[in-house]
RNA sequence: GCGCUCGUAGCUCAAUUGGAUAGAGCGCCUGACUACGGAUCAGGAGGUUUGGGGUUCGACUCCCUACGAGCGUGCCA
């Protein structure tokens, strides 16, 4: 157990003895301190439970406190302040204890749930035929680290790429390519003559209704079967899909499947019937829609919102009046699909926040079907450019996730040709491939996934302060110690002794990572195990300029040891938690 | 018009979901043992948390209001 809950169970234990009792019990928390002058952990609860029992909180508090400087004993002590905070020390030597502990553990002290869960999880879902931009940056990598965060606290996690390979954009496509696809571009650069396909039918289609129409016949052409528009298609697909493996290679990304729009395609007339005999959708405007189950109150009613005369119908259209579906219909046979093969319990759709009103009426339609998952909505919000309007290039465009990676690439050359004391041209490279891309995927990460955030380049050349490099190189630093290291020293995690406070720091920000890493998935936020890194990398910085670790002897040698050898293991596993790598020199 | 999200140091972002004196990085200013890797560390200046009300022991957080920004708002995804 962790540190906080063993002090968490024994506070239980006297709130009952106190009285308390029930679902009040639920809500008491022990937390860090903001400040270390209180101590190590805090908790409310005498302060909570009192107001919603007509208590004095510093009584309440008192009564606790006698039971918990027993119970208690050897591992914190407690104390009472302001208006009824109950304080937690933790002793030196619980700490000194849980080091060693932690450090013999290959999770470092991390439990793992006690339900695992199969748990979907539906991020990066590319266009195909249009390259991926900016915008999938978030999306890929936070979908990728929650992938890793669910797994290794013991989740089923499947991974399952959603592709767009059977949208609106096929019919541009399609109808450019039969006007003058060019065979040799295709062979030289396919994902460039793809996207030039789609701008040409795109724009074309834009400008006249006409052009538009046959657009969409392609794509009504290519839904029923034509035999061409499939080769064509298939071949599209082949393309992209190539392109798209090379990029997730570059940022360590993996799915185990790639079950996009095209896979439900079969299963969508059939699932309209359905929909209309279950009284879930009916005609509307020529379309099959889905209106208010009536469930909630107007306000607050996905389907309705507020016009000028009261509220208007805002269904979820199954069916366009031209007969084709759309990606409403498409998501409703996915999570059928999901939840009839395996068996999900949860699904989390990491998508982009403007999306919400769509999933937000899906859902509610899954629950009126019976469906018993979770189904969660991870959003996000928009990267800006500099002048904080959403990051455009020149040309008006999302700039292409490729050229975004190959400036941070450039950054990191230059940065690794500054700094680096590898002399290899050839693991110079390869470093700067890791830096580079480590410090796009954290500064993604450690930013709290609602809010925009601004994409600013020239910060990142710096790859100084908060960034994955800065992290990177406390690894660095860990490991190098032990290179220099003359006699090998057993470390066994028995007979250590903490003496600096900035030891004692340092082991207390090692035993918190079993505390901060389940944290994650409270909220699906990456972001609390990032900030948790760079405060233990800060606390491993300032113990390494003040602690001499080879110059020591005996115990504390062994101490120090111990603790750059468990620092240097959790920031590799936090970081391989958010899908970053680390060197071993750089 | 209506709805959603948001407004925190000069800049970029946090703040354990209502807790104590609002914290980091960048930038600026002082310093660091020829040092186990200076991509580092120790310290300083910098705030009426957009303005105004309210709720309470306690508010960046909840409610109301004004201003400002982004997004969404029936057949794209």
């Amino acid at each position: 157990m962790t540190l906080p809950e063993v002090i968490r169970e024994k506070l239980l234990f006297e709130l009952e003895r106190q009285g308390v009792e029930g679902e009040m019990l639920k809500r008491v928390a022990v937390v860090p301190t903001a400040d270390l002058q209180h101590g190590d952990y805090q908790s409310n609860a005498a302060m909570m439970l009192a107001k919603m029992a007509k208590r004095n909180p510093r009584e309440l508090a008192t009564g606790v406190k006698e039971g918990l400087d027993e119970s208690l004993e050897g591992v914190a002590s407690c104390e009472i302040a302001g208006p009824g905070f109950l304080n937690f020390r933790v002793l030196e030597g619980e700490f000194v204890r849980r080091l060693g502990v932690v450090g013999q553990d290959e999770r470092f002290g991390c439990p793992e749930v006690q339900e695992s869960q199969t748990i979907v999880l539906d991020f990066s879902a590319p266009n195909v035929a249009k390259p991926m931009h900016v915008g999938h940056i978030r999306s890929t990598v936070i979908g990728e680290s929650l992938a890793r965060i669910a797994t290794f606290l013991g989740h089923r996690v499947i991974r399952d790429n959603h592709i767009g390979d059977w949208g609106t954009q096929f019919g541009m496509v399609l109808w450019a390519w039969k006007k003058g696809v060019d065979e040799a571009a295709l062979e030289e650069e396919p994902l460039r003559e793809l996207l030039r396909l789609y701008r040409l039918g795109s724009s074309a289609s834009k400008g006249d209704e006409g052009t538009a129409d046959d657009c969409r016949n392609e794509l009504v052409k290519l839904q029923q079967g034509d035999a061409e528009n499939r080769g064509i298609w298939e071949r599209c697909v082949a393309l992209s899909k190539e392109g798209l493996e090379r990029i997730y290679a570059r940022l360590d990304v993996s799915f185990d499947c790639w079950l996009g729009e095209s896979f439900y395609n079969a299963e969508l007339a059939g699932l309209v019937e359905s929909l209309i005999e279950g009284g879930f959708a009916r005609e509307s405007e020529g379309a099959i829609c889905v209106f208010s189950g009536g469930g909630s109150e107007p306000k607050k009613d996905p389907y309705l919102k507020k016009g000028e005369d009261g509220f208007e119908d805002y269904p979820l259209i199954v069916r366009k009046r031209d007969g084709g579906f759309n990606y409403a219909t498409t998501d409703i046979a996915t999570i059928d699909y999901r939840l009839r093969e395996w068996e999900a319990e949860q699904i989390w759709y990491v998508v982009d926040f403007r999306q919400e009103d769509h999933f937000t009426r899906l859902f509610d339609l899954a629950k009126r079907r019976g469906c018993k998952a979770e189904l969660v909505h991870v959003k996000f919000g928009t990267i800006l450019g500099k002048d904080g309007t959403p990051l455009k290039t020149r040309a008006g465009d999302l700039p292409e996730l490729e050229d975004v990676l190959n400036d941070a690439l450039a950054a990191a050359r230059k940065s690794v040709g500054e700094k680096s004391l590898l002399d290899d041209p050839k693991e110079q490279e390869e470093l700067a491939e890791l830096i580079g891309l480590s410090a796009i995927k954290f500064m993604e990460l450690s930013h709290r996934r609602e809010s925009d955030y601004m994409y600013d380049l020239e910060k990142m050349v710096a790859l100084e302060g908060d960034t994955a490099p800065y992290l990177q190189y406390s690894y660095v630093r860990c490991r190098s110690i032990f290179r220099k290291l003359e006699e090998e020293v057993e470390l066994d995690g028995e007979g250590l002794e903490l003496r600096e406070e900035r030891e004692v720091h340092l082991a207390r920000m090692l035993v918190r990572f079993g505390e901060v890493v389940p944290q994650v998935l409270e909220d699906l936020r990456p972001n609390v195990l990032a900030s948790y890194l760079l405060e233990l990398a800060r606390a491993y910085h300032s113990f390494f300029q003040a602690c001499p670790v080879l110059k020591s002897e005996g115990a504390v040698l062994k101490t120090r040891l111990t603790l750059c050898e468990v620092t240097a293991g959790v920031l590799k596993k936090g970081l391989g938690l958010l899908g970053i790598g680390v060197p071993e020199r750089m």
